[in-house]
DNA sequence: GCGAATTTGTACGTATGTATC
DNA sequence: AGATACATACGTACAAATTCG
């Protein structure tokens, strides 16, 4: 059970919600930068989201070159 | 009937394959800047994607900077 | 003004491939 | 060999805003 839950019905999609989610955690210093943030399917769990959703999730934080995804790896903090 | 056909055989994914002949399309000056390049609809049935594919080719060249999208309108080659 | 059609946005589930561990 | 994890693709559904007759 996530400390934030996402709210289906408040304007800001889902996927948005998860990665503003993300990137909070990141920048509280839960995911160290070069540790692994949590893999889709985990995402999928704690969320209760379809993979599709979790994996866009992430590909925001991609874009903005948060993270980095290393395929069959995983994705992680940017090293700083 | 396009000029270019997608190779599901090829190593590089379908979406590439689709954004590549856009870029080159657009280059060509088939889609003068400012106009408006097909709608995702049409690249479904021109290339026989997903719409999903044909979405994914278009947010590549959107990434690119090469065309802008307008939700509800269309997707247009960036003026210059 | 109204309603239908159009077009993009978002989300769901599922399947397969490939590389890593 | 098996489990894990990301990459890609398919189809489907509905929402929201714009366009057009």
């Amino acid at each position: 059970m996530p400390d934030e839950r996402i709210d289906p019905y408040a304007p800001v999609p889902p996927y948005r919600q998860i990665a503003a989610i993300l990137r909070r955690r990141i920048q509280a210093g839960e995911f160290a930068p070069g540790s692994r943030i949590p893999t889709e399917s985990e995402l999928v769990e704690t969320y209760e989201v379809a993979r599709t959703t979790a994996r866009r999730a992430v590909a925001v934080l991609r874009d903005e070159g948060l993270v980095i995804t290393v395929p069959q790896r995983g994705t992680y903090v940017r090293p700083v």
